[in-house]
RNA sequence: GGCCCGGUAGCUCAGCUGGAUAGAGCAUCAGCCUUCUAAGCUGAGGGUCAUUGGUUCGAAUCCAAUCCGGGUCACCA
C-alpha cells in the first residue's frame, strides 16, 4: 500500500480514536501531496471534518497533527494552515522505503490471478499498407496488454484480421484489370503497398467511370451502382463466396503479399500477438446465435424473412442481424466472434481497441449479447480512441491521403540518427550499435507520441512538422536513463538492479528537497501503475516517466553522486538512481519503448 | 434532430471520484557547460479553464441550459 493509502486509514483510525461520540462515517478524507509553497509533504483536508465535529480547522488540525505525530513515528513535525494540516514524513521513512525497494526489478507489479483478459488490436483490413492511426490502435492495445500483465491478469493478444469482403475485391479486380502480373518480386515492392496501390487505383477508375456516366446524363446515385469497376468487384465477391477456384487462389496469393508486408511491419514496431483470427473463417459465425435468439423469443422477424433486434426500450433502434436472403452483417459476425473468443480462452474480460467512430456498434453489440444471455457479454470493454487527422481532415487510405506506417518509421529513425549527429554524440559506439540506438530513440518518440495523449481525444498530426525529440517526449527519459547509467558505470555499479550490495545501513543525513521529491514519486509509481490498467490509459504511465525523469535531472543538476558529502550520502543517492532507472525501464518498457545505456 | 465525445496559455496537452495562488512541453526572452552526458537545468512573460446560471465553506472539476468542433444513428465493414 501507498503512504498515502495509508495516511487515509492513519487519520481515519485517529478521527475515531480522538472523537469517539462524534459520528464521522459518512465523511469521505482527502489526502493530498502538501504545495510545494509549504513546509510539509501530505496533506489532510480538515473542511469536511469541520461541520460534523463542530470543531474551527485549526483547532482541529492542532489535536490531529499532535496525535499523529505522537501516536504514529511516521511524521515528525505538522503545519495547520487554513483549514489543511500538513505533514511532514520522517525521513527515515524514505530511507526504508528505498532500502527496502531500490533492488526490486517488480517493483510496482501485481502478484498474478486468474483473471484473463484478451486484447484484440491492429485487426487490419488485407486490402491496404498500415498507416499513422493504425498505429494509435497498435500501441494503445500492445501497451495495455502490457500493462494489463503487470497488473496480474492472464493476457491474450489477438489480431482479427479482417481479410475478405468488397474492399479486398477492390484490389483485387484492379490488381487484374490493370497490374500486369506485377508482383512484390517484380517491382521490388513492399506486399502491403503493392496491394494498397491497386485499392487507389481501383477507386480512382471508379471515380472516372462515374463521371462519365454522370456526363452522359446518369443520375449520380445510379452511376455509382452501375459503375463497371463496381459490378465487377460485386460479381467477385459472388464468386468469392461460391468458393470459385481462380478467385480463390488470387485471393489467397494477394493476401500472402500483404501478410508479409505486415509482418514486416510487426516486426519493425515490435509487436506480437499470441492468437489471430481471419475473419474468412469467422465471418459465418453468429448465425447460431441469432436462431437461438429467435427460439428465445429475444430475436424477431420481419415479412421478408430478415431478423431484427428491439432496442428501443433502452433508447437504441431496431437492430438489424440477418438479412432476408439469410446472409449475415457486420453485426451477426462480431456477436460470433465475441463467442468464439470466450469459448477458446475462457476469458474474463475481452477488450476490444476500436477507433471511436464504433462506439455506437460496441454499444450495441455488448447490449445484444446481454440480452441473448451470453456470458461474455459482461467482460466486454471497448477501448475506443480517437481518429488520426492530418490539418486537412481524415485520413482516407482510398485516396492516397495517408501518412504510411513504414514511411513513419524509417523518418523517424533517420531523424534520430541526424539529431545525434549534430549533437555530436555518435563518437565512440559501432555501426550495430549506432543502428541499434537510432532505432531506440526513433521509435520511442514514435510511440510516446502516439500513446501520451488521453486516448479517447482525436489527435491532428501535421506531417510537414516533425516529432520532437525534446521536452515530453520519450528522448528526454531516455536521456535521463543514459545519464544515470554513465553514473552508474563510473561507481562501478550494476547497471542492472538486483545484484547490487551495500554495506552501511545507517543513514543519518538529512534528505535535501531534490532527494526527497524523487523517493516521494517512486514510492506512488504503483499506484499509477495500477490506475493505468483501471483506466484503460497508459498515458497516465507517460505523464508519470516524464515528470519523474524531470526530477532527476533537477536532483542531477544541484548534487553531485561521485562527490557526494560523504559514503553514507552517497550510498544514499546511489539506490535513488538505480531504482528511479529501474522504475523508467519499467515504464517505459510496458509501452514498448526501450531505453538505451548510453546517448 | 436523437445519442456519444471533446472545448484549459500563441500551439500541443496534464489536471476533472470538488480543496490552498490552474500546471507541463513547444514557441518567445534572459541566464547556466575547466566539475557524474547542456537531447539538460534555472528564471521571465503568456489564462474570462467556451458562455450563462445553479449546488457548496470551497467549482477547471458536480448539475442545468446555451454556443462551437467531431463522431454516429446502413440490409457497408
Amino acid at each position: 500500500m501507498t503512504l498515502a493509502a495509508q495516511i487515509k486509514l492513519i487519520v481515519a483510525d485517529a478521527v475515531k480514536h480522538l472523537f469517539a461520540d462524534a459520528d464521522v462515517k459518512g465523511v469521505t478524507i482527502t489526502i493530498n501531496q502538501t504545495k510545494p509553497e509549504f513546509e510539509g509533504d501530505y496533506t489532510v483536508v480538515l473542511f469536511p471534518f469541520v461541520k460534523v465535529l463542530r470543531m474551527k480547522p485549526d483547532a482541529l488540525g492542532a489535536q490531529l497533527g499532535t496525535y499523529l505525530v505522537e501516536k504514529t513515528g511516521i511524521f515528525t513535525s505538522y503545519q495547520v494552515v487554513s483549514g489543511f494540516l500538513n505533514l511532514t514524513v520522517n525521513d527515515n521513512y524514505w530511507v526504508n522505503f528505498l532500502l527496502n525497494n531500490f533492488n526490486n526489478i517488480h517493483f510496482g507489479e501485481k502478484p498474478g490471478t486468474d483473471c484473463r483478459v484478451m486484447i484484440e488490436y491492429s485487426s487490419p483490413n488485407t486490402n491496404k499498407p498500415l498507416h499513422f492511426g493504425h498505429m494509435r490502435n497498435i500501441f494503445l492495445g500492445a501497451a495495455m496488454a502490457q500493462i494489463c500483465k503487470a497488473n496480474g491478469k492472464q493476457v491474450v493478444k489477438a489480431n482479427l484480421i479482417n481479410d475478405r469482403g468488397i474492399h479486398i475485391c477492390k484490389s483485387m479486380v484492379a490488381w487484374q484489370e490493370y497490374g500486369n502480373n506485377a508482383t512484390p518480386e517484380s517491382t521490388g515492392l513492399k506486399g502491403d503497398h503493392l496491394v494498397g496501390d491497386y485499392y487507389v487505383k481501383f477507386n480512382d477508375v471508379y471515380k472516372e467511370e462515374i463521371a462519365q456516366l454522370v456526363a452522359e446524363g446518369t443520375d449520380k446515385d445510379k452511376a455509382e451502382k452501375e459503375a463497371p469497376i463496381m459490378k465487377e468487384a460485386q460479381a467477385m465477391l459472388r464468386d468469392w463466396e461460391a468458393g470459385e477456384m481462380e478467385v480463390r487462389e488470387l485471393w489467397q496469393t494477394m493476401n500472402g503479399w500483404v501478410y508479409k508486408g505486415f509482418d514486416d511491419t510487426y516486426r519493425k514496431m515490435g509487436i506480437t500477438f499470441d492468437k489471430t483470427y481471419y475473419e474468412s473463417n469467422t465471418y459465418l459465425l453468429g448465425k447460431n446465435i441469432v436462431a437461438e435468439g429467435l427460439e428465445k423469443k429475444v430475436l424477431f422477424t420481419k415479412e421478408d424473412g430478415s431478423v431484427w433486434i428491439d432496442l428501443t426500450e433502452d433508447g437504441l433502434d431496431q437492430k438489424l442481424l440477418l438479412r432476408g436472403d439469410g446472409t449475415s452483417v457486420y453485426m451477426t459476425q462480431d456477436l460470433g466472434t465475441a463467442r468464439l473468443k470466450y469459448d477458446d480462452y475462457k476469458l474474463s474480460q475481452s477488450v476490444y481497441v476500436i477507433a471511436d467512430e464504433q462506439n455506437y456498434h460496441m454499444q450495441v453489440l455488448k447490449l445484444i449479447l446481454k440480452k441473448l444471455g451470453e456470458p461474455c457479454a459482461d467482460g466486454i470493454y471497448h477501448l475506443s480512441y480517437g481518429m488520426v487527422e492530418l490539418p486537412t481532415g481524415r485520413m482516407k487510405s482510398r485516396e492516397g491521403t495517408v501518412v504510411d506506417a513504414d514511411d513513419m518509421i524509417a523518418e523517424m529513425i533517420s531523424l534520430a540518427q541526424t539529431q545525434t549527429e549534430q549533437a555530436g554524440k555518435s563518437d565512440g559506439f559501432t555501426h550495430a550499435e549506432l543502428a541499434a540506438l537510432y532505432e531506440m530513440i526513433g521509435l520511442g518518440a514514435l510511440k510516446f507520441y502516439l500513446l501520451r495523449v488521453d486516448p479517447k481525444k482525436k489527435m491532428i498530426f501535421d506531417p510537414k512538422e516533425s516529432i520532437d525529440l525534446h521536452g515530453y517526449t520519450a528522448t528526454f527519459i531516455q536521456y535521463a536513463h543514459a545519464r544515470i547509467c554513465s553514473i552508474l558505470r563510473k561507481e562501478n555499479v550494476p547497471l542492472l538492479p538486483g545484484n547490487t550490495k551495500f554495506q552501511s545501513t545507517d543513514f543519518k543525513q538529512a534528505i535535501t528537497l531534490a532527494e526527497k521529491n524523487i523517493v516521494v514519486a517512486l514510492e506512488q509509481y504503483p499506484d499509477v501503475l495500477a490506475s493505468a490498467a483501471e483506466e484503460y490509459d497508459p498515458s497516465t504511465l507517460c505523464n508519470y516517466s516524464f515528470q519523474l525523469a524531470q526530477l532527476f535531472n533537477t536532483f542531477y543538476d544541484e548534487h553531485s553522486i561521485s562527490k557526494a558529502e560523504n559514503e553514507e550520502k552517497k550510498q544514499l543517492r546511489l539506490m535513488m538512481i538505480i531504482m528511479t532507472a529501474q522504475t523508467l525501464r519499467h515504464a517505459m518498457n510496458l509501452m514498448g519503448i526501450k531505453l538505451p545505456e548510453r546517448m
